[in-house]
DNA sequence: CGTACGTTTGATCTTTCTCAATAATGGTGG
DNA sequence: CCACCATTATTGAGAAAGATCAAACGTACG
């Protein structure tokens, strides 16, 4: 069962977690086609404008979404983690808005538009499910329009380092207690509308305030509600109501 | 044509907008049962928490959506125009992530969510216009997660009139090439991510530069490629592709 | 072992916020 | 219609958060 030879599993999984699926569910997604992609750091998934006819499910790795702004200035919009369809949003619209680019190296299983538009019209399910996927990201995206546009920058980068622990932990990328976030401060600074040496004040603040501690990328959380508070963090945005939330 | 006895009209002509619609997609539409709902400005469509059984369709007036952070800011995150579904997530997902807001006098129509999700069912093409709906929103909210992001505050607020006064075009709603914006600039500000004082100078600094003109809360643009390239606006992320967008 | 990239730190500058006071405006009851 | 009240807009002065510039330091990796 843990054995993840096909990597729609990813898929099947985190879909799950929104709409009870069942076998013929699974099956319908198991089947799909895929064009299985294996990007390199930084690898582009999608660009600003590209007409894909492919969606793209992350398997391995992470990804981002981002615009650049006419002064050249850039803006993470997303963060994706295995188990996301990585641009549902071009897919299925036709058009993309933005650029996806593998944060790590990545692997992605690419599946053909039109054939997961069909397998939509036959398994409401299945449909539902991924409507619910793109509702929980549109509110994660309403929650980034608030931290970047009413919180400090401590709370910020807390918030975002709190959003993202508890995906991991959703998507049991835990590893007792430490999770590695493999960004550089220039890409959390994008994220947070902050810039890289400020995103490194602070990243030091929270350290020496406890709240988190770093080796390498790693960070490791060693008082969770301290953080949550810190960050004005509350997973509701997150709905992960039937989710395993224990530490 | 134009007369709009059933307000369910306004709804078609949106979507429509999106995806072509034939007579029985426009029909299965218009014969939904509806809850007429008048609301007084600032009056509550919604609040974060509730579970509506209803979705709320917009058919004049403004709206917002917005929430409260844990030291009593607000951040809005939309801004909602005659034609909106203006929770179609709460409505179908279940439980509201945020609150929604008359900005003016408003009515909605309230539509019973599992009668939707039923027609949604049988009309594929309804469903996807609904989809691409969701999409555009969803493509807006990071647009402006990158406004409040990346850009200063006089680009933040230029951006925010440029998508409203296009939005409005796109809607029929200019009057003579001047725009009603019925925002308080304490509103406005919670839709940058600024405060009001601050606001208020960026404004009076685009009025002396005569990128607008502001009569009471009436904008007039004398000069719409200016105030785009100020704005670092570029309205394709708002795919209104095959919408007249003649001044 | 050197190069490129990322991190850390300091000093200074700018934008935006905060606090506070004043002026318009709009609506209401008399 | 007018006086009054609450809300919103405007302006100034000073403070603060975060940006910018610049340099040094680490670390990974070819």
């Amino acid at each position: 069962m843990s054995k993840e030879a096909a990597p729609l599993h990813v898929l099947v999984r985190a879909l799950s977690r929104l709409v009870p699926l069942d076998e013929a569910d699974a099956g319908a997604l198991l089947s799909l086609p895929v064009r299985p992609l294996r990007l390199p750091p930084l690898g582009y998934v999608a660009r600003e404008g590209d007409r894909p006819g492919e969606i793209g499910l992350l398997t391995s790795g992470f990804a981002f979404r981002h615009r650049i702004l006419g002064d050249g200035g850039r803006q993470i919009l997303s963060l994706h983690l295995p188990g996301d369809l990585v641009d549902a949003q071009s897919g299925l619209f036709g058009i993309a808005d933005d650029n996806v680019q593998a944060l790590t190296a990545a692997e992605l299983a690419m599946v053909p538009a039109e054939t997961l538009r069909a397998r939509l019209a036959e398994r409401p399910r299945v449909a539902e499910a991924l409507l619910r996927a793109m509702m929980v990201e549109a509110s994660i995206s309403r929650e980034w329009i608030a931290n970047v546009g009413r919180r400090n920058a401590r709370a910020r980068l807390a918030h975002l380092l709190c959003e993202q622990v508890t995906r991991m932990k959703v998507a049991g990328m835990a590893r007792d207690g430490a999770y590695e976030l493999p960004m550089t401060q220039e890409q959390l600074a994008d994220c947070t509308g902050l810039t890289s040496v400020h995103v490194n004040r602070m990243l030091k603040q929270l350290e020496v305030e406890g709240l988190i501690v770093r080796v390498r990328r790693a960070i490791r959380v060693p008082r969770w509600e301290e953080l949550c508070r810190a960050a004005d963090f509350d997973p509701r945005y997150l709905h992960l109501e039937g989710n395993v939330l224990a530490a």
